[in-house]
RNA sequence: GCGCCCGUAGCUCAACUGGAUAGAGUACCAGACUACGAAUCUGGGGGUUGCGGGUUCGAGUCCCUCCGGGCGCGCCA
């Protein structure tokens, strides 16, 4: 048992002898941020103050005497401070006992219980109609960081993109490609208003062009269906590409046209019958029955369906499959759509807690001054792969990872390409190239498990921090916040940074000491290597 | 007008979901390599957390009024 666990359940037994009523799951326990308050503390004593009719540090002071005669292992010193606060320090055994599980556990270190729970992320999902920009880096970054933190803390956890393969866009990607293709036999291009002008569709009509040579001028069903068949292919290839590059990978791909086979949609809209109606032409679904501020319509006048009627369908595709929570992760500025589809949800008997967004806030870009926007009009953006190949990976990824998916976020395209070795992210991979260095150095040496001789104040503080791994990934699941993790490996690498100043590690005169650290530091490039995984970087030996 | 997100150091963002003296990076200033990697470390200035109320032992965090910004409010997706 780790020592949070078995502090909330001594506070929690100490609590009881004094009267207060208290589960050792509902004690409050915080990291005291200053060394001076020891490593923990608790604010029970505030919070029953009230109840009790008595003053927090009396009861502080009550609660205290208790721990002592439960005189457990663990505890070093109580101390009560300001308005009655208690702090605890833990005895050096229960600090430096941590190095071993860690060498023992290496790679697993972190990773939660396994649970029961299935949860199916889908993220991306981009229209196949034109190259990834940095919006989608944004989302891809966080929908694959949660979905990392939701294995590591031990849920079952299934990556999906969702291919919109039919519909309004589609038939303008057809339509667009057509133009381009057109282009290159000499005519004027001709593009609609709602078009795509993105000339990454150039070297797709010239492919087409040197495979088939003029055979598709001709304007038929066929060529038709061809263009768009050929564009989705081809548009979706370079997005699986640039996401495998990127080190994200969807283990299953629903198509919305399989979606549609079948009469899924039919049986679907049979199934929202008792919340439907007919006006205008159109039909409606009740959705303001639930959690929506108004209806929605799901079949047009003209009898077709809107979009929202095969995503209620695929919803309903994704709840059958098992799953026991459905997590989207989507730009913010389609906020709308999550009452509307909770409520079609609901409308089949599931939870309102079955579907959760995730809404990642629009990147503002700023590129020599000015601000660029998307537009798919002019098809102006900074692509996805652009940016990569700038910054590189890894910097992209932590940076993003950094900010809390909600955060507005002003992004300045010149600072981040010419300082990109300013990036944050190389500070924590520095500290694990270190943490390599030294150890290669030291090789020969035996490693101390116990880590007995640890005592400097800058070790104890690395190995509080290494502690709360666990925690940290169960907190940071559970609120799918990634820029935890980043926080985290930020404080972690500050540390050993701190440390490696101050402290020689390798020491032949004495080597007691110097197996103490060395052990320290092969926990430390763990837990490094195994927080940054959970961003998807890499944690390099040398740089 | 209604709804959602937000407003924190010059700039970009945190703050363990109500805790102790609001922290990092960046930029700026001053220091530190004849022992493990200076992509590092040490120190410094920089804040009325948009404004004003309220809730309580305690508010950047919760509630209300304003001010300012972004995004939605389509039989587009």
């Amino acid at each position: 048992m780790d020592n949070e666990t078995k502090l909330k359940q001594l506070i929690a037994e100490a609590a009881k002898a004094i009267g207060i009523d208290i589960k050792p799951e509902e004690v409050v326990i915080d990291h005291s941020k200053d060394a001076s308050h020891g490593d923990y503390s608790t604010n029970v004593a505030m919070r029953y103050a009230k109840a009790l009719h008595k003053a927090p540090r009396d009861i502080a002071n009550e609660l205290s005497a208790e721990l002592t005669k439960l005189d457990d292992s663990l505890i070093e010193k109580i101390e009560i401070a300001g308005p009655g606060f208690i702090n605890f320090f833990l005895k050096h055994a229960s600090l430096t006992s941590l190095i071993k599980k860690i060498l023992e556990e290496g790679k697993n270190y972190g990773k939660g219980a396994q649970k029961p729970t299935k949860i199916n992320v889908e993220f991306v999902s981009a229209n196949p109609t034109g190259d990834l920009h940095l919006g989608h880096t944004r989302c891809a970054v966080v929908g694959d960081d949660i979905c990392r933190l939701y294995e590591k803390a031990g849920y079952q956890v299934t990556r999906e993109y969702y291919l919109n393969d039919c519909g309004n866009q589609i038939e303008h990607l057809g339509h667009s490609l057509r133009g381009r293709y057109h282009e290159l036999f000499g005519e004027g291009l001709q593009l609609d208003e709602d078009d795509y002008h993105g000339e990454d569709l150039i070297q797709i009509a010239k492919s087409i062009k040197e495979e088939f040579g003029d055979k598709y001028l001709v304007d038929n069903q066929e060529s038709h269906d061809f263009f768009i068949a050929y564009g989705i292919e081809k548009e979706f290839g370079k997005i699986k590409k640039d996401m495998a590059d990127f080190g994200v990978r969807f283990d299953v791909l629903s198509k919305e046209s399989d979606i549609r086979k079948g009469g899924a949609i039919e049986k679907t809209l049979e199934e929202l019958k008792p919340f439907t109606y007919v006006q205008e032409g159109a039909t409606f679904l009740k959705t303001s029955d639930f959690l929506d501020d108004k209806d929605r319509p799901v079949i047009k006048k003209d009898g077709c369906y809107t979009y929202f009627a095969p995503d209620i369908a695929y919803h309903y595709n994704k709840m059958s499959r098992g799953f026991d929570l459905l997590v989207d992760v989507l730009g913010s500025d389609h906020h709308g759509y999550i009452g509307r589809m909770k409520s079609a949800l609901m409308m089949k008997g599931y939870s309102e807690k079955a579907l959760e967004a995730e809404f990642v806030q629009v990147v503002r870009v700023y590129k020599d001054g000015v601000e660029v926007k998307m537009s798919k009009r002019t098809g102006k953006a900074i692509t996805h792969r652009e940016l990569v190949e700038e910054v590189g990976k890894d910097a992209v990824r932590y940076f993003f990872a950094e900010r809390a998916a909600s955060a507005h976020l002003d992004f300045n395209y010149n600072l981040a390409t010419e300082q990109s070795s300013t990036n944050p992210v190389y500070y924590a991979q520095y500290a694990h190239a270190r943490c390599a260095s030294i150890l290669e150095l030291g090789k020969d040496f035996a490693l101390d498990e116990t880590a007995s001789l640890l005592k400097e104040e800058s070790e104890m503080s690395i190995l509080k921090h290494l502690n709360d791994f666990p925690s940290m990934i169960e907190s940071a699941a559970a609120s799918r916040s990634p820029n935890k993790v980043a926080a985290y490996i930020h404080k972690l690498a500050e540390l050993f940074h701190e440390f490696y100043s101050k402290c020689r590690v390798i020491d032949k005169e004495n080597v007691a000491l110097t197996a103490s650290r060395l052990a320290l530091i092969k926990s430390c490039k763990i837990v490094l290597e195994n927080a940054l995984d959970l961003l998807g970087v890499s944690a390099p030996d040398k740089m």
